[in-house]
Formats: structure tokens, C-alpha cells, sequence
DNA sequence: GCATAAAATAGAAACGTTTCCAGAAACGAG
DNA sequence: CTCGTTTCTGGAAACGTTTCTATTTTATGC
């Protein structure tokens, strides 16, 4: 609701009667818009943010002046007064992730769009870093919070997340007793049809590789696996299962690990596009290709994914949507509505990489 | 400089004397302080702000009352008094842009380590939301800008960055009469060797497809593909060479237009990674494989590129440098040094797709 | 011990707003 | 015409710092 006046001609005329110190840069202040037309200062304050109690004459008189001035308010003069910051916290793992950059994007455009603006942190998945993150963002009041949090069961957390004073909307985690909005992700769904796909093709050593069972993301990945296993009434294969990162490390060395096993899977899901960048570096390494020597089925899609992923088979969710759906729900807090819980799908997509694997199986 | 007095244990007792309104958040400011420490709130400030003319003794009275009440200083007073807001501005075009991701990454990393904190804002490739962004940061006083700007010749461009009154650092951007500091990108080199051994290989029709000669890189790039046509003593193919915008739809229909002219290019080079995404797409639709049908070589890296992009020749830059580069140049500015150009290498990257076009050339 | 300089401290004035409060117009109703 | 009620406006007090200036204390040289 700032600035909204309607700007005519700017002439940009320093006040004649009071000469201001620094004639160079905007050292145009309500002051000056006071005596320029002739009122208090408290009028052009109300005027400018639209009080009711003015009349048009008034509106009209503080409105040039402030055109013919080219006032600006002073933001931090207006947050130390106002305390209202028009500045969100956006609290991510890793922006170099597409998947997250498509988040942030979609989420700064429409917040822009309602007049805030994105204060962009990094916690490099470093829960020491993502704590003094949350201090620094209390320390700038910010208005509300987007975080795709390192871990939900770190101590001091949801303390922290408190002290901010401010709506808090959590990307794909759930922390029971804090109220919060809370963008999740189906992933179960996605993941059991896709389970599911590779047991009926006749797979049974499917290795999972996700994130830390920390978080929501990766339970309920979990929970999907399993729940197709119970459903085909197959052994669940926990020894291949190896949940710990998200990073492209961990996809890798796990890879390698799981697919030099005596009895070595036949199919691989892997969580995460750095998950999956690992373990492509992996089965590249063993000289496995998917689709061939096993079925792969990679979770969520990397850009170009059309071009170069075009025979990957995939756990697909929409990140444009969590984005925007993000931006909604906390603009909806921050105007006073409560909290809300949305779930995106995912779907599994079929490709080629589903295939291949078995015939491989007992060479 | 701020908040670097140690904290030992935070006892949080609210001052008793003086009871404050809210004992709900941190109602504790300067006077609480200044109170317990029965000295003057201005001895506070300059303890807490390291200035030389302070007794040990001072020192620690203040040092531990400021502890025990888990003082922490306004930061919207501090700016608004003191004109510092330990803030930078980033503004870019497209953050899902997994390029500029890392960039921002990069960046933030290396700010953050110095006390600043990094206002992201997407231009989205429109030079008005772009103009709107940085009178936006304009407004919040920010100490410093890093910046890919839409187009170097906006009109009010200049001025409206020169009445940020903070240093600017451009990315792969060159405005004349601005004093700012650059990291540019040899463009030109690694493009010349690209397009010499493509013409070593026997190709002179190369198709070049890149962004909008408004802006540096677009130039460097062209300066580069014209110069080994010069040395080769070849005429140079301009109706091949379109250069228009950075997004994938206008490498996809550019490439789909060059591709079907009738006698269409051998080769092609594409720019920068919207236009490579375009541009397979569009060959891909045209049925054309890289490496066989034609000769392709994509400039800058994607993610996961070792595994996806193994047989695409490429023009590689370090953009965990550029990043690293732009904060270290914006910091050296903010600390009253002088501005610079840092000019960041570009190799060629022979790889297999630098092969094939030329048999299937008289079919 | 005394003048002089230097160091340390307190007090108050900014910084530029918003918002509270009281008073002044404007407006009907009796 | 007066009285109460609204509507509007001006003045001043916050908001929580930093920084300037003046004053007090301490150190230094003779």
C-alpha cells in the first residue's frame, strides 16, 4: 500500500525556503513535502497511506507537492516506526538446485507482485548455517518466511522459528506443534506407482536411494516403496535402501556400493535430482546403463529434461506450482488468514529406463 | 561489525525497574542496557560498535549486561541512523537459470561470510521489471549491487543506477561512462577455437545461435565466430548467425528455421543454456542428431553435464568463479577500494559432437 | 603541584517516519 | 444560537539507534 500515489510530473525542485545538507542524491524528506505544502507532516503521512480522515482538498495539495519533490518515503524510517518490513525470508538448501531455483522464482514473482520483497538465504544444508540464517532474518523483521528446512527434528528449532514473530510456510516438512503453513508433496503416490510398475515387470532387489530420514521428503518417499512391496506381497528389501544425503556425493558412493553387491539390484530409484546426478556418476562408473543392465526410475526432473532425460523414466511434481502455491499461502497469513496444509502430486512418468535389467539378472 | 561481542550465557531477565510493554519478544533495547550497566546509553553503542575510546572497564560492565539481557540492536534503527543496511541487491534475469543459480550461490556464500545478507530480485528478461527493481533497492538503501542486466542501452539505466550512491558490480555487462566493476567473460576465445576446428573439421556453413548484441556477451560471442572465419580466409555465413533473445523458445524456432533453409548449415553453435535447451529441441523435432547429422557445440555447462552432456562439445566458463569473483570485487568497493574488470577464461571443449554433418552433407 | 593534553563518559540531537492526542473546523439538530 | 457530534488537522511523542558536543576524569611533562 506504499507509493501508490499517482505520479503526474516529476520536476525534481529542491525546496526553495529550506535548504536540505546534501542537495546530490534524494535528501527530499516529508518534511519538505510539509512545507512545500504548507501542512503538518502528520497530513502527508496520512495522505500517503491512504487514512480516511482526509479531506480532498488536503489530498490534493499534499499529493503535488509530493509529485513535484518526487518524494520518496524512507523504508527504514517507515519498518523502525511501522514495523512492518515488506520483506519475506526465503530459506533454501541449495539455490544451484534447478528444482529449488524454479521454486524461488516462481515464489519472488508473486510476491513482487504484492509489493514484498525475497531476502534470499542458503543453508547448504548445514544446520549450524540455517540457524544463524533464521537469527539474521528475526534481526530484519522479516514479514514472513519460505524455508525448505535442513532437518525437523534440530533442538532449538521450532523455538527459533517462533521468536521470529512472523507466518512461516515449510516446503515438504512437517513440524508437529509449530503452526505453520506447510507446502507437502505427495511423494508416496508417485513412488509406489512407480514401485509398483518395476515389481510387476518382475523386480524384486529395487535399491531406493534418498535424502536423511529426517524429513518429511524422504518418509514419505519411504512410505511409497514399502507400501508397494506390501501390496505385491514381496519382501521388502531393506538392505537396499540407503537413505543419509541429498547431495550428489552420497548418490554416488551409495550407488557404487549397492551395485557391486554379490546379489546386486535390478532396478534403482533415486530421490532428489542430486541424488540421481550421483548415481547416474555411479552406474556410469560401473558401466551400467539404465534401461538396460537395470531399470532406473529417476524422482523429480531436471531442466532439459525432455532433451536429455528423454528415456528416463521419473517421479515428476511440479516445482512452478509449489512455488506459487507457496507465495499464496503465506500472503494469506500474512493478511491475516490462518495456516493451511496443501499437497501437490507427483505422477510416475513411464519411460524407457524402466525397462532392461532382468534379462541381465544371472549372467 | 555488529553483534561481534562474545555471548557467554543469556539469562533473558527482563529489567526490573523499568517494566516495557511487550514481555512477549525482545522488548530489550539500548536504554534496558544502559540501565543495568548504570552507564549512558551512548557508552553502550560505542562498545558494541568497537570504537577505540572505551576503558576495559566499560567494556566489560557493558559487555556483561548486554549478555545477560540478550541485547540485540535494532537493525532498522542502527540503518536508519547510520545509512548502512548490510544489504546487496542481485538483481538477474532468471534465477532457475541453473548458471545463474550457481552465481548466486556463489555469491551469497561469500557475503554472507562478510555480514551482508542478499536481496534477490528476477528481472525475468523485462527491462521495465528490471527498472522497477532497482529503484526497489533504491529504496532500501542497499550498501551494494550485483547485476545481469536485461540491456546495456536502457536510456535511464545509468542514472538510475548511479542514484543507488552504492557500488555495482555487472555481470558479463560493459557501460561505458559508468564507473562500475565488471566480471566479464572471454567469450571470444573459447567461440573462436569452437568455430576454428569446426572449419578445420571442413564446415563453413555454422549456423550461431545466441541473445539479443545489446548486451556484452551476445558481442564477445559474434566477435569471436567472425574472427576465425577471418583467419581461415572464409567468408563469413551471416544469414546464419541469429541473434535475438537468451530464452529456449527463440533457440527453438531459430534452429528449426536455419535447419530447414535448403541449403542448410553443417554446424551449429548455440548460446548460452536457454538457447542450447531451444535449440535441441528443435533439432531433436527436426529429426537431426548432434554428432551425426550435424556438428554442435553448446556454450556453457548445464547441470549434470558429465553425465547428460558427455558428447557435447562445449564452451566452458567457471561460474562458481564469477560468482566468487563478483562478491570478492563488490566487497574490495564496499571497503573504499576502487573498481575493477575481471575477465574470466572460456575453453573450448572438444567432445563428440564436434563430428559428423559433413558426410550427410550432399545426400 | 600545575598547566596541558589526551582519554573516557554523559547528554542530547539527529535520522525520517507513524501514530496518538487534542483541538479546530464543519455540520446538523434542537 | 447553542450544543453535541463528526470530520479534519496540527503538534508532539514515540521508534531505537548513532554521533556530535561538552564535560569530566586521567595521564603527562615540567
Amino acid at each position: 500500500m506504499l507509493n501508490h500515489w499517482a505520479l503526474s510530473d516529476c520536476e525534481k525542485k529542491v525546496p526553495k525556503g529550506k535548504p536540505r545538507k546534501k542537495p546530490s542524491t534524494t535528501p527530499v524528506t516529508i518534511h519538505d513535502v510539509a512545507a512545500r505544502a504548507e501542512v503538518a507532516i502528520s497530513s502527508i503521512s496520512r495522505v500517503l497511506s491512504g487514512h480516511p480522515d482526509v479531506s480532498e482538498r488536503m489530498r490534493i495539495k499534499v499529493l503535488r507537492a509530493a509529485n513535484e519533490l518526487g518524494y520518496e518515503p524512507d523504508f527504514f524510517a517507515q519498518s523502525l516506526r511501522s514495523g512492518a518490513t515488506k520483506t519475506i525470508g526465503f530459506i533454501i538448501r541449495d539455490i544451484s538446485n534447478p528444482f529449488f531455483g524454479v521454486i524461488a522464482q516462481c515464489c519472488e514473482q508473486e510476491l513482487r507482485k504484492a509489493g514484498y520483497s525475497m531476502m534470499l538465504m542458503n543453508s547448504d544444508g548445514d544446520v549450524a548455517t540455517e540457524s544463524t540464517n533464521i537469527a539474521q532474518l528475526r534481526r530484519r523483521k522479516i514479514d514472513g518466511l519460505i524455508a525448505s528446512l535442513v532437518s525437523e527434528d534440530v533442538p532449538e528449532l521450532k523455538s527459533s522459528l517462533e521468536k521470529l514473530n512472523a507466518p512461516v510456510v515449510l516446503l515438504d516438512r512437517e513440524l508437529t506443534g509449530f503452526n505453520s503453513s506447510a507446502i507437502l508433496t505427495n511423494h508416496h503416490q508417485g513412488i509406489e506407482d512407480a514401485t509398483a510398475d518395476l515389481i510387476s515387470r518382475g523386480h524384486s532387489r529395487i535399491a531406493f536411494i534418498s535424502g536423511s530420514t529426517r524429513v518429511y521428503t524422504t518418509r514419505d518417499r519411504l512410505k511409497g516403496f514399502k507400501s508397494a512391496f506390501k501390496k505385491a506381497e514381496i519382501a521388502y528389501p531393506s538392505n537396499l535402501v540407503s537413505l543419509g544425503k541429498f547431495d550428489a556425493e552420497f548418490g554416488e558412493s551409495e550407488t557404487k556400493r549397492l551395485f557391486t553387491l554379490i546379489d546386486r539390484p535390478t532396478a534403482l530409484i533415486s530421490g532428489g535430482i542430486g541424488s540421481t546426478a550421483g548415481a547416474m556418476r555411479g552406474l556410469k562408473k560401473l558401466g551400467l546403463i539404465p534401461g538396460k543392465d537395470l531399470a532406473f526410475v529417476a524422482i523429480d526432473e531436471w531442466p532439459m529434461f525432455d532433451v536429455f532425460g528423454q528415456h528416463y523414466s521419473s517421479v515428476y511434481r511440479d516445482a512452478a506450482m509449489i512455488g506459487r502455491e507457496a507465495a499464496a499461502a503465506l500472503l494469506e497469513m500474512m493478511n491475516g488468514g490462518s495456516s493451511r496444509t496443501i499437497i501437490v502430486d507427483t505422477t510416475y512418468i513411464v519411460r524407457e529406463s524402466s525397462g532392461g535389467g532382468l534379462k541381465a539378472k544371472r549372467k
